[in-house]
DNA sequence: TGGCTATTTGGCCACAATGCCAAACAGATC
DNA sequence: GATCTGTTTGGCATTGTGGCCAAATAGCCA
């Protein structure tokens, strides 16, 4: 039963993981935009280079997103811009969170 | 730029990383049929009950299914259905990168 | 070549996640 | 109450992750 899907369900779990860091979906976000050198999101991130680095070759490893390098600098882009969707169901879970506590905390 | 975002990116990087394990995308899957109750689950996935129980809580945490005892046994569903979309996308990225594979091997 | 900028990689440490076992707990039934 | 089944929790060992610093690498420009 599981062990047929296994496979399949660790190649899932492989690209959620890569996504499932703040820094990481603000990349993603961002590079909804438009592609973006990795001096620019350092940037942004406000974290060392070296950790932005990292953080932009996990999503690389998972097929995420591509790199392009021109000149001395290093262009990222998403490669599956259906990523983005993902959040609007991200958004509803989250927002069922915010009603089942103020449905707590109402008193009834 | 990023200090201003966090904190929304965090509460969603938190649902994605509850997903982000094959056992727990297999329960999504099997709880998009309906309800089950962890002896189920575990049959099915074939691991410890403790390790499935602690599944279960990380999803539960996440605010991803909810639970429901009914007698001693606890029946688990889901609480925002639209997370089966997710993986359309996520197929869709796995598939790029089986063509990225099979384009680098195939000889120019 | 030498120096400059941009990026990646390796090392290290602190911390989180995974999985099992054993123990605790909850509900049903006798 | 005693016991059985189903589930959760605590403890522990193993492994993975995230972040920084320092060093290595790559490309430009003089």
């Amino acid at each position: 039963m599981y062990q047929k899907r296994k496979t399949i369900l660790e190649a899932r779990a492989k690209v959620l993981k890569a996504m499932a860091h703040p820094s990481r979906l603000f990349i993603l976000e961002e590079l909804e935009q438009g592609e973006r050198c990795v001096c620019d999101l350092t940037e942004m991130i406000g974290a060392d280079v070296s950790t932005v680095s990292k953080h932009l070759s996990v999503l690389k490893q998972a097929g995420i997103v591509i790199d392009d390098k021109r000149g001395n600098q290093v262009f990222y882009q998403l490669r599956v811009p259906c990523i983005l969707n993902f959040f609007d169901c991200i958004e509803s879970v989250l927002s069922e969170q915010a009603k089942a506590q103020v449905a707590c905390l109402t008193p009834s």
